[in-house]
DNA sequence: ACAGGTTACTCAAACGTTTTCGTGTTGAAA
DNA sequence: TTTCAACACGAAAACGTTTGAGTAACCTGT
């Protein structure tokens, strides 16, 4: 077991300085020819390669990126972390990852962890918790500090620094315009609570759609499940929600989701109550994950370019770490939306 | 914009030395009750926090550890990752990830990336590509260094080090077992070619289960999928080369899938061919994902706890980390699958 | 022969900590 | 008055690196 070479040991062995050798690995003019060789082979030999943490102490940057969002095991983050990584990979940086579970606290004790010089900049999707709670003390600190935060999809608006969003509105009027478009009348949704920006966007939309075409929204037709239904146990009690609008609705010709489990789970009880899909009723998601794909009838649905989210809130980060003149302008960038037409819909 | 604020400089302002100030907030009896207080409060109010970097070179160690994994955007390995996280923060450790997207060269860049100072131990699931190539060189070479490497799921026998492992070829008997309970009398079997081993022991399995209820194993009951196939873009291919498999076999009544997508496709070829599942076919799958909990039928799966997997591993690894005396015994810590039953079996 | 200029190095500081050892000042015991 | 703890603090080294400034030794031209 041979440990990790330093310079100074490679200046003890070949009896020089720690400067000499340091310098040599560079390629100085400072250095003979000779010293320059003679240490070039031996640190090759003894396979050395600068230590990454006295790098960071020097340079006062350590290269590496905190990424802190809700949840890890779910499509649409992991999608971002991995567009993330690759543009950081390409940039030479590394990725730290935080998660905070949708808790408040969870999120603060990640950040604190990371803030204190592990990292040179965050990128984040704040927790629901946090949403709730409005509650953004860790968030304007870390950026007073100086360290650059680049939020997505979940942002606040009061909070001022980079940001990258999914154009949820227009999504949302896509999705519920195709529906008009193939004919339907009756289109309900299936939305969050409003204190979730994305569903509240989509909502928005939603009912613009309706507005361009003259279609009275009828407030009964809009579900708003309740937050904790998302989860993976509470799976029988959305659907016995559902299963509710939809006996109340029974005229609904159409549905907008504002993400892939309300859809699927939509067709599910559709299926279940002998709703053909897409005769007698449309589906569309949001989210294009692994269930739309794979489900029977496939699900059409909003894409949000996640991988591309993270490439986009990377190339942010980076930028500002990497720009010399200290101006702060913020910019919000908007990820367009693609419908992805698959077979719940005409 | 207030920076972060060092010993140095509350030592300066303070008109006190820097060890004085260090030991002060430390609580160290040789500073007097005074000069404590004073130092304490005003690191409170300019919110001291030491510096990670300066920590980690001078302890030489970073509290950070390493994952490497083939791809994060799969249910598998973002579980792990979730629970390597959970084990890590109340360790108080951090998680860097990298990901290889089973690229041989990308697994090693990330490896050497981070192997130099920058984590204290790796935890890693080896690339489809390594496996193939054979080349464990960057492997060796980072454990050769003394630094710390667990092994999950795609482990590789001749490394000598921690493992984790799902007991495949248990969890396979076992899904075997519960169709011929269930009267299956003609089982089939979809699974991957041979190199890699977790699809490898599934099969092995697989075949035991018929050997113990004496059955005989057809060999044309048994598909090994090209492993190209699993992609996004080949699921047509893939549906067909099943769809051509059952209608080669027209008289299966049970199919054991080594993966999620696997058991999906080959429900919904089977829907298309108008054989109900579970009346005339039951399927078993593994990785219990979201796909299997919500497809209609549900899909019996074959759960890997990939979770507890993650915790397993972060805390073999965090133990080897903090022990004091360096005696190298390494554990295979073998993880039991569960069978979750679902709609898609009787 | 000597100023001036290269050449090929070494020194030392810096990044922010922790910790061992040293030291000046007190107060009390002898 | 001397001596010796106890007390409260400071100096310095160490972690591994980079880099500007400093310095010997040699060479060159006059």
């Amino acid at each position: 077991m041979k440990k990790k070479v330093t310079l100074k040991q490679i200046a003890k062995e070949l009896d020089v300085s720690i400067s000499t050798v340091s310098k040599a690995l560079k390629n100085s003019i400072e250095i003979s020819e000779d010293t320059r060789q003679k240490v070039q082979a031996f640190a090759k030999l003894y396979n050395y390669r600068p230590n990454n943490i006295a790098l960071s102490l020097k340079n006062r940057k350590t290269k590496t990126i905190g990424v802190i969002i809700p949840e890890i095991v779910h499509h649409f983050f992991s999608k971002v972390i991995s567009g993330i990584e690759k543009e950081a990979l390409s940039r030479g940086y590394n990725v730290i990852v935080g998660l905070s579970n949708e808790s408040f606290s969870n999120e603060v004790i990640n950040m604190e962890m990371l803030a204190n010089g592990s990292i040179d900049g965050f990128i984040l999707s704040v927790s629901k918790e946090t949403m709730l709670l409005q509650d953004y003390h860790h968030l304007t600190e870390t950026i007073n500090q100086g360290m650059p935060v680049v939020m997505f999809d979940r942002v606040i608006n009061e909070i001022n620094c980079d940001k990258v969003i999914v154009d949820d509105f227009e999504g949302a009027v896509k999705a519920t315009n195709k529906l008009i478009e193939n004919g339907c009348k009756k289109i309900g949704l299936i939305t969050t609570k409003d204190y979730i920006n994305v569903g509240k966007l989509r909502t928005q939309g939603y009912l613009k759609a309706l507005e361009d075409h003259q279609i009275f929204p009828e407030a009964d037709f809009i579900l708003k499940v309740d937050d904790e239904k998302l989860s993976e146990e509470n799976l029988e009690s959305l659907e016995k929600e559902i299963e509710s609008f939809f006996k109340a609705n029974k005229n609904l010709d159409g549905i907008v989701a504002v993400n892939e489990i309300y859809a699927i789970t939509a067709m599910k009880v559709a299926r279940k109550l002998k709703i053909k899909i897409p005769e007698s009723l449309q589906v569309i998601g949001f989210t294009d994950g692994v269930l739309s794909k794979h489900a029977v009838p496939s699900l059409t649905t909003v894409s949000q370019h996640a991988s591309q989210m993270g490439e986009k809130a990377a190339e942010l980060l980076i930028n500002n770490l990497e720009r010399e003149d200290e101006e702060e302008v913020y910019e919000t960038f908007t990820i367009q939306t693609d419908l992805i037409e698959r077979e719940s819909t005409n």
